[in-house]
DNA sequence: CGAGTGATTGACTGGTGTCAAACCCTGTGG
DNA sequence: CCACAGGGTTTGACACCAGTCAATCACTCG
């Protein structure tokens, strides 16, 4: 089963599971839903009473400001738990939506916490995957507050990157990137203007390019040094880019 | 105990505890570590090997940048877990100071699985403590990336504040708040003239001032509107401020 | 009473946001 | 097959907020 076999390799990627732990996954049922571009999968004041893994496409949780614009908050892709912060939250504080059309399959609350009673280590690999998911909002903390422009820009590509990569996502040097330079702007804390002129800087330098929703990356290691990126907050036992 | 007073009126803001959790609650081990201003309590790159709670004073997480400047990440005081985040990860990938003297608690990770095991509920509990936490991170990307700098001070002065109000630690409109200008810009994301220039605006409209490491708030209906605060993020189940 | 740290103020500069307009690509409909 | 509409991208002009530099003031501590 898809859901399973996703699962199992974003756990794998930070825990360690049993064989019994794996049965466990694959036995989970599985509510697919397939969310068009654009639409929201929850929204903000929601009682969450399920969590979704990603199957395919992307989805984003974003903050809705005082005049309804948008403050994107991180970036969701195959094997990740766009919702798993509403896990034990009564009411969502964000919402979390579609960037291109997506799938997505939801497990009920009520399932999952059974599942961390029978098997505590499955629960304790869960917590740490929204443990993980704490690092990245740091980080995207230390980036939206502390590095210049086109270093901010180039993190996040970084970043979106390898984590495609580690999923096993990336082919020919390019991943997926659905963002528009608006929603780029929204999510890294610049005016579509201010990203626009330092995405001209990042292509001419031949480091990177996005284009039609694809992030190609034509020199690795120049974008990691151009972002100040160092994958160690992203906790993975293994690390594939170098 | 100390520790499991302040533990349990933390943990109560947001759950339900029955009287076998409050008992062993209150049989965890403490080991009591005071901390100077200023020292480190837990480094980047560190193995976590224990959990604190805070019993007295302010401590902070910070990302070291390039260069040796900081990132300020989130601000901690009586009752919260400085350090929680490092619960179910191999290396931290951030540092714990103390911004005053500080008094923490610290339990053995081993003997935290070891409650979580017996008493899942427990365990859910503190989980819901590190999603609020990481709520928190998520309003820090909001504050940082989207608001302008004389809401961005209102509203972490608006947080500090509520969160201190809620664990008992305001009195006479005051609440502690040990930061020099310069670390307010390295949480906020500016530079030392911009958050000294919005604090004088603030401290002249009489909304409210900061001396002496102490956050004196006149007005707290103008203060909240002034940073778009909305506690809804918190997740408390009772709600002190009005 | 100095030394040191933090707060305060002013002058200047540069980066970033707003405004505005042209361009490009794609899908739709006549 | 072409014209049009609409969303996204690109470019330039301009203003202003915020950062850097620099100097002075205030307070605390030894």
């Amino acid at each position: 089963m898809i859901l399973g076999e996703t699962m199992l390799r974003k756990l794998k990627q930070h825990s360690r599971l049993d064989a019994a732990d794996e049965t466990a996954i694959r036995q989970l049922s599985c509510q697919l839903r397939e969310l068009a571009d654009g639409e929201d999968f929850i929204h903000q004041g929601d009682e969450p009473r399920s969590s979704a893994v990603v199957l395919s496409g992307t989805l984003a949780r974003y903050h809705t400001l005082k005049g309804g614009r948008r403050q994107y908050l991180s970036l969701h892709i195959k094997g990740d738990w766009p919702d798993a912060q509403g896990l034990f939250i009564d009411r969502m504080d964000h919402s979390v939506c579609a960037m291109e059309n997506s799938a997505v399959c939801s497990i009920p609350h009520r399932e999952l916490i059974k599942l961390f009673r029978d098997r505590p280590t499955l629960g304790f690999a869960i917590w740490r995957e929204t443990l993980i998911d704490a690092a990245i909002f740091r980080e995207a903390i230390t980036n939206n507050s502390s590095r210049s422009g086109i270093r901010r820009l180039a993190h996040f590509f970084a970043e979106i990157y390898f984590r495609s990569d580690s999923i096993g996502l990336v082919s020919e040097n390019n991943c997926r990137l659905p963002l528009t330079q608006t929603q780029l702007g929204e999510l890294l804390g610049m005016s579509i203007i201010t990203v626009h002129r330092h995405l001209q800087t990042i292509r001419k330098s031949r480091v990177a390019d996005l284009k039609g929703g694809n992030l190609m990356v034509r020199n690795w290691s120049k974008l990691a040094a151009m972002g100040d990126f160092d994958p160690q907050y992203l906790h993975m036992r293994v690390q594939p880019l170098r």
